[in-house]
DNA sequence: GGGGACGATGGCACCGCTGTCATTCCCCTT
DNA sequence: AAGGGGAATGACAGCGGTGCCATCGTCCCC
């Protein structure tokens, strides 16, 4: 009835099963050499007393902390959350738990938080989503610590880390081949914010295929957003104001094509008769703004999850030290979604 | 030149600086009685030498791990992420790290899960979101391990744990009020999934507004729904099929309210004229849908600020065992946002 | 001038586990 | 019968810190 108060250890799991402490770590492990009767007489034991080893414990001897780690840089909304839920999925069946950190890329103590995250808790492993991915200072310390890391679209692959995908360039490509299969031919663009991958990718994609289908890319209709609603109501209004508009716009993401669209209600223009507007991403609001827009959709979990998999698949191999060479370079498929937002445009007057 | 290739630990410092350990120890905690000169030549050998104290050795000795954990049930939309972005905020600021797990409160093995996670990690504190903040085998592990927590909007406030919320009921009792005060007189209303603190609260608050104001409550126009905007879609087409049908629905929240204005829109409704439409939770939906949805916005992010505040108040205070009685519980403030979505209701014909 | 009180520092056991190596026992070979 | 090899187990030294207590020197005060 008495017994100690404190949480048990493995010290007590062994007295109980009258084993040595090494045995109970053994079995705890999974690890071979034991016989039958003495598995089960420890499991016993484990089960009677509610063992749980400490990980803390367990981390300092053993230099691996199953800790995984995700670094990101800005919360954008549902995809950072999408990622998490992917990593989680793997880490959960995998025994790894995950720390999720926020660097803010702009701060002048990038480099002592990178630092800090990475060399303190010991993270195994890090997965890196935008814009992170591509920043020189965190990929530097991650290097030098010797932490295996992978990038979740990084704006070029490298040598030293794996990476996954999906080729947003033809995704962007596919789309506008779609308004211009309509007939569209003025079709306007607003970029997302400058720097960002996705930004360059998606626009390249639009001007390849305005190109091959022999449409100049007129300068005129593209406009510079920064991937938020609010950027992209001043580009929307600027191309709806062109006396020579565009019959369809290309937003460079949903939550941007969002604007586009209440730009467009509030000229009362009826959609998608009058203006069709695509958007990128899928997000939950795609399909319930009115009317549902067609986008693109990324695998944004299965990405996380195959981050995860590439990651853990690693760290399985104790003893090798680095990637094998080539890198794995995942891309996923994508999947173009045609909804109520786009049309044939309206006939020439 | 040559020098140790491994990570330096703190007898590498110590050694450096001409101290022993333990008071550079000292100097690493910031504790007191470290003379200005001896305090100044560890610095420097810390800064040297790029020492990075072994966290997982740190939380062996000191019985705190300077863990935070995050549970939660369904990884909901924006919610997640906002309460997320709240705690890490604090926990940057403290030293904290956050660590994110989803617990299947419908499987069969929570207990193990939620278990594990509490005890293996030794977690330091938690912090609770629905639907697991109710989750009484999860209370009771957390109880049981003696770990603090605090949780965000719970069914039901407890003696032996703090909380954060707003006045839900409270919201929805003003929100109908603004309906009532357009003119509206039949007001539908479309629940969220059953037990759900929410969807009590919110539902409560309408019927209270409407009594307040002698309106009876009619159930014809209440509707059950899940929260999300699949499980509206019906919800909305029998309220609007109705021979008399409301003249302003009242959805428990901003993706249900999408659906019925996607509903709306599908028979040519003019918004808001023929139907005014409300919300909850002032996702980022909200805004960007047409109209811009009127709904309250929870301060979501704060309110995982206050949940922090409030664990790494009492993890402060290490000695202490208990939390102070009666333990805190904050309500914060909510806004009403009165968008487009809204108006007086069609003259009668 | 003796006795505290307090600031400053160090010594050392110990947190709970794993890695390494030694040991024992048994069966199999030659 | 001796030797060899592998399965099964244990002893023990860390992993890198912190907590507790001892020590030592000063300054202060009656």
């Amino acid at each position: 009835m008495a017994g100690p108060d404190r949480k048990p250890t493995i010290i007590d799991v062994a007295r109980l099963a009258g084993a040595s402490i090494k045995t109970v770590s053994r079995v705890i492990n999974k690890e071979r050499y034991v016989s039958p009767d003495m598995q089960e007489r420890i499991e016993k034991a484990v089960a009677e007393l509610g063992y749980q080893p400490n990980m803390m414990a367990r981390s300092l001897a053993s230099e691996r902390s199953n800790l995984i780690g995700h670094l990101y840089g800005d919360a954008g909304g549902p995809y950072t959350l999408e990622i998490q839920v992917g990593l989680l999925n793997r880490c959960r069946d995998h025994g790894y738990h995950l720390m999720i950190e926020e660097i803010d890329y702009r701060s002048a103590n990038v480099e002592q938080r990178a630092s800090a995250i990475v060399n303190q808790m010991r993270l195994d492993g890090v997965v890196l989503t935008a814009p992170v991915t591509d920043n020189p200072v965190v990929l530097r310390i991650l290097e030098d610590a010797g932490v295996p890391y992978v990038r979740v679209t990084p704006q070029q692959e490298s040598e030293t880390s794996p990476s996954v995908r999906i080729d947003e360039r033809q995704a962007a490509y596919t789309l506008t081949q779609h308004l211009l299969a309509l007939g569209h031919r003025r079709i306007g663009f607003i970029k997302g914010k400058a720097n960002h991958t996705a930004t360059i990718l998606r626009y390249t994609g639009y001007c390849q295929a305005l190109t091959d289908a022999g449409v100049a890319v007129d300068p005129v209709l593209v406009e510079q957003g920064e991937f938020t609603y609010a950027s992209a109501v001043p580009c929307a209004r600027r191309l709806l104001d062109q006396h020579n508009r565009p019959t369809a716009i290309f937003a460079s993401n949903d939550e941007m094509a969002a604007a586009v669209v209440a730009e467009a209600h509030n000229r009362s223009f009826s959609l998608p008769a009058q203006l069709s507007v695509v958007g990128f991403d899928d997000t939950p609001l795609a399909e319930m703004m009115w009317p549902p827009l067609t986008t693109v959709r990324q695998p944004v979990r299965e990405m996380a999850e195959a981050a995860a998999d590439i990651l853990i698949g690693l760290l399985s191999q104790r003893g090798k030290v680095d990637w094998p060479k080539p890198v794995p370079h995942q891309v996923l498929a994508h999947t173009i979604l045609l909804r109520q937002s786009t049309a044939r445009p309206p006939a020439k007057g």
